[in-house]
RNA sequence: GCGGGGGUUGCCGAGCUAGGUUAAAGGUACCAGACUUAAGAUCUGGUUCCGUAGGGAUUCGGGGGUUCAAAUCCCCUCCCCCGCACCA
């Protein structure tokens, strides 16, 4: 290390804080960019560290571009996980107190006070202080003085104003909503509550419950696939079962126990017996389509668990209840109701093709139901009743609500698959009644959403076409849930705001915040947000010093908002940013509405999604510690494009330390070196003048790795070659020529190298501060005259890998004046004509041309350059070096390529 | 299935929305060499195949087509990843 990363990044933090370079006032043309606030519930990671990079790097160039940029950050700590762990860790639960002390071990404080973490809000200020700190050692340009979290009081006020708002204007409903549940923790259940929910996702699956009438009872079958109702040939109960009697509005069913217990969570259903399998097995039951007499059989396959523990069999197209009936030797019709492609698929065919044996062969039936069920389901046509020729996907849905409207049946809700919470116990489905949503799916709003995602600056491109697919399927969405931290729904206390829907619109608030704090707790109400956001009314009842703050408040908004950029990564397309949308929609007027949305990857590491048991889980603490800051970010950079997924890698991270270091040294060397560098030199001026422009052009578009590829190792690579043509020396003395402007260059990924440098070459102010560079080329021809060398250059190497000759001598023979001529005529003349026309020598160079066609000719007095040039060329190759005009020496010469002899 | 994104030279990954200047950027790995007592670091050259002269042949998931010319355009096909919701 020739740099001192702590020292020089501990000293510019200081420096900035100093003279507050980020807390930007309203002057000038302003730009907003804003990336989702950080969830608080643990330490960061490198994941985490990539989103804010990215913004960073936007809000400095964008800064050194001339605006007025505020990039604003606040805390989430709505929701239930910071709320679980701190229950768990009061729970004694190992593995969560562990973690626990684990992350205060990390940031060097004491293990043992795990417990204050039993205290939800201690868990959510511990880890946003350290949040504070981690991003501010990242160099991150944030104005902090613009913080809040979406648990503190006056940020309550604001959510309950927007809906309020928003229930005013009709947006909000409520209704009934399955959702998972669990009955022993009397609590809805996230993925985060399920045990291996993240890894193996469990979802809420509808069965249609059909009548089978006995007597006067109703046998509940459940389906998922009510479009073979008609193929019906028997039911299957599971003799070692436990059914019982229910009353569900006046008609009494049988179920098995267990769906009974799920049932109650649902519907109003009522305990009225325990019945007898065995008084139903053997009996007939009567199917409701047609009325038809068919038998109950036993079968052990018939899980009680599942739906209803009732099954209705249809062979024809199951192949579980085909080979459930081949156990007991019964052979039924085979009733066929679905074909795909003119022919039937045959479920003896199937279980042979899957060489099923019999109902143990578990595994095995399962994958064919998989089989058949895909099948059928995507190919499969309708070949009897009301729904005949239609394709099973299309009408499904309509099957069941038409069983439903005709009173032969009832909608149950399963779980996708088994599955129990972190603590041990079953999850269910249960209907929540009177729900709240917020009602994306009004027409009217979709197509203002739809409008302003047509005129929005979107990256990449393809965003604008996942927004609008997102807006067609989105609709009613659950806005309350009973428990979690958040802000308390203000119609209903006894709801509180689910901590997506808290988080539309709280970017505005980043432009008031300090205002807010300013006033009166008491004074901060629905007048006030309406003055502030609306201009509505006077606000007469409060008092002089509140009207003045207000009206600051009211100016900064409208200075500020809307926001220029949100970035973010691309998992928030359909939920987050989707929501986003529609509440500015909702509440602000047009030239409110957000004008760009970016995407970016996420971060895996060591080419693995990262994960705890893998191992390749790296703290942003650590990271910043031993590589910095600057390494951190320049790696983020130019390792994938800000759309695609970066790979840490730790290997490749040394790798890049390494030619960080370089950078510096060579900036450093460059400074002091004295005399003007040599003319020959200076093509690599040229270079990096065309590179600086195009790099502010891939800025500007959020290609951000090709501008460091090219600002950072194709410069780095350039350098290398001038130092081994003209040596270190004058290479440095060429550097110097535009050091500076360089590292102002690299300056929005590696501040605190680009201050350190910048402060080296004499300068007083920030770097972070100053106008992104821009230099005229006057050195165009110097770089043409090294472009020509260098081909010279690859040519003699191409010759000497081929040729067994350890050359001592070159001798370069340039194209005659004529062949220049006949170049230069060509190209206003038909060449073909001239072909014509020309005495043999010239028609075969004339040829040549038109194969040609991408000579290179910016020289045009090759031989004066390679003069000047023959010194260093010699050196460089270590051969001496004739320019010849020899007819035998320029004969195979042409414009731009001369003839090289070796000998 | 729907929607989105991909399949490129050992690996990662550009280029492909303006077809030729691309055997194909950059990184990494590997081989040879320089330096060094040695290793590491650094630097140089090389890494599809053939070739005693800067050349040629074959490559960009597979197949077909358009074109003087295709990794790049069109059609068909195979495979992979992500999202499909109440979870931050």
């Amino acid at each position: 290390m020739s740099y001192n990363f702590n020292s020089i990044e501990e000293k510019w933090l200081e420096k900035w804080k100093d003279e507050k370079v980020f807390e930007p006032r309203p002057e000038g043309k302003k730009f907003l960019l804003t990336v989702p606030w950080p969830y608080c519930n643990g330490a960061l990671h490198i994941g985490h560290g990539r989103t804010y990079t990215i913004g960073d790097i936007v809000a400095r160039y964008k800064r050194m571009k001339g605006l007025n940029v505020m990039y604003p950050m606040g805390f989430h700590i709505s929701g239930t996980p910071i709320l679980a762990f701190s229950k768990k860790i009061e729970n004694g639960d190992e593995a969560t107190i562990n973690l626990y002390r684990s992350y205060l071990e990390l940031y060097g404080d004491d293990p043992s006070k795990v417990s204050e973490f039993s205290v939800p809000s201690n868990i959510a200020e511990y880890f946003s202080d350290k949040i504070i700190n981690d991003f501010t050692n990242m160099g991150f340009s944030i104005d902090w003085t613009r913080k809040f979290t979406s648990g503190e009081p006056i940020y309550n006020k604001f959510v309950e104003w927007q809906f309020r708002f928003l229930r005013d204007k009709k947006l909000i409903k409520r209704g009934d909503y399955p959702l998972l549940y669990s009955a022993e923790e009397g609590n809805p259940v996230g993925e985060d509550d399920i045990l291996e929910g993240d890894t193996d996702k469990v979802s809420i699956t509808q069965f249609t419950g059909v009548f089978f009438y006995v007597g006067d009872d109703v046998l509940l079958a459940s389906t998922v696939r009510p479009e073979t109702l008609d193929g019906v040939t028997n039911l299957f109960l599971n003799p070692k079962a436990q059914y019982c009697r229910i009353r569900m509005n006046g008609k009494t069913f049988i179920v098995s126990s267990r769906a009974f217990e799920k049932l109650k969570y649902q519907r109003d259903a009522e305990f009225v017996s325990n019945v007898k399998v065995e008084d139903y097995i053997g009996k007939k039951a009567k199917e409701p389509l047609n009325s038809r007499e068919i038998p109950i059989f036993p079968a052990k396959f018939v899980d009680p668990d599942i739906g209803t523990g009732v099954d209705y069999s249809v062979p024809a197209h199951s192949v579980w209840d085909h080979v459930g009936l081949l156990e007991i030797s019964e052979a039924p019709d085979y009733i066929y109701v679905i074909e795909t492609k003119d022919q039937t698929l045959s479920m003896e065919d199937v279980r042979k093709k899957f060489g099923i044996s019999g109902l143990d062969d578990k595994d095995k039936l399962v994958e064919a139901t998989k089989y058949v069920y895909e099948k059928e389901y995507y190919h499969g046509k309708i070949v009897t009743g009301k729904f005949k020729g239609n394709i099973v996907k299309d009408v499904k849905d309509r099957i069941s609500e038409d069983l439903v409207q005709s009173g032969i049946a009832i909608p149950i809700y399963e779980t996708s698959r088994k599955a129990e919470t972190r603590e041990g116990n079953p999850v269910m489905v249960a209907v929540i009644k009177n729900q709240w949503f917020i009602d994306y799916s009004i027409e009217e709003w979709k197509e203002k959403v739809r409008e302003l995602i047509e005129k929005m600056d979107l990256r990449p491109d393809s965003l604008r076409n996942q927004f609008l697919q997102t807006v067609d399927w989105i609709k009613e969405r659950p806005c309350a849930r009973k428990r979690g931290l958040g802000t308390k729904l203000p119609m209903d206390n006894a709801w509180i705001i689910e901590s997506l829907s808290d988080s539309t619109i709280y970017t505005v608030v980043y432009t008031i915040i300090p205002f807010l704090r300013q006033m009166k707790f008491e004074e901060i109400d629905d007048e006030l947000f309406d003055f502030i956001f609306f201009g509505k009314g006077q606000l007469s009842q409060k008092g002089e010093a509140t009207r003045k703050i207000a009206e600051e408040a009211r100016n900064e908004y409208l200075y500020w908002y809307p926001v220029d950029l949100r970035h973010t990564s691309y998992p928030h397309i359909s939920n987050h940013l989707t929501f986003y949308l529609f509440n500015h929609v909702a509440i602000f007027p047009p030239e409110k509405w957000p004008i760009g949305i970016s995407t970016g990857g996420m971060v895996i590491s060591e080419g693995q999604k990262m994960s705890k048991s893998k191992g390749n889980v790296y703290p942003l603490l650590t990271i910043k510690r031993k590589y910095g800051a600057d390494l951190f970010r320049m790696y983020l950079a130019s390792n994938a494009d800000v759309w695609y997924d970066v790979d840490w890698r730790t290997s490749e991270v040394e790798n890049y330390s390494k030619k960080l270091d370089r950078f510096f040294s060579l900036l450093e060397d460059a400074r002091n070196s004295k005399g003007e560098p040599d003319e020959k030199d200076l093509w690599i001026v040229s270079r990096m003048i065309d590179r600086i422009t195009r790099s502010s052009k891939n800025y500007d578009s959020m290609k951000i790795r090709e501008a460091t590829v090219e600002l950072f190792f194709n410069a780095l690579n350039d350098i290398r070659d001038l130092e081994n043509f003209s040596g270190k020396e004058r290479a440095l003395r060429a550097v110097k020529k535009f050091g500076k402007e360089w590292v102002l260059s690299l300056s929005p990924v590696i501040p605190f190298v680009a201050e350190e440098i910048y402060s080296m070459y004499g300068e007083n102010g920030f770097a972070s501060l100053q106008t992104y560079p821009s230099m005229e080329n006057v050195y165009r021809e110097q770089e043409s005259e090294w472009n020509f060398i260098e081909s010279i250059v690859e040519d003699f190497r191409s010759i000497t890998k081929v040729s067994p000759i350890r050359p001592k001598k070159m001798i370069i023979g340039t194209a005659e004046e004529w062949k220049w001529k006949l170049l230069e005529e060509s190209k206003s003349r038909d060449i073909k004509q001239m072909i014509k026309e020309a005495t043999p020598e010239r028609r075969e160079f004339l040829l040549t041309l038109m194969k040609k066609k991408d000579l290179t000719q910016n020289i045009r007095n090759e031989r004066e350059v390679l003069e000047r040039y023959r010194e260093d060329l010699a050196r460089y190759l270590n051969v001496e070096i004739s320019i010849s005009e020899d007819a035998s020496y320029t004969k195979k010469a042409l414009p731009g390529r001369p003839a090289i002899r070796l000998e």
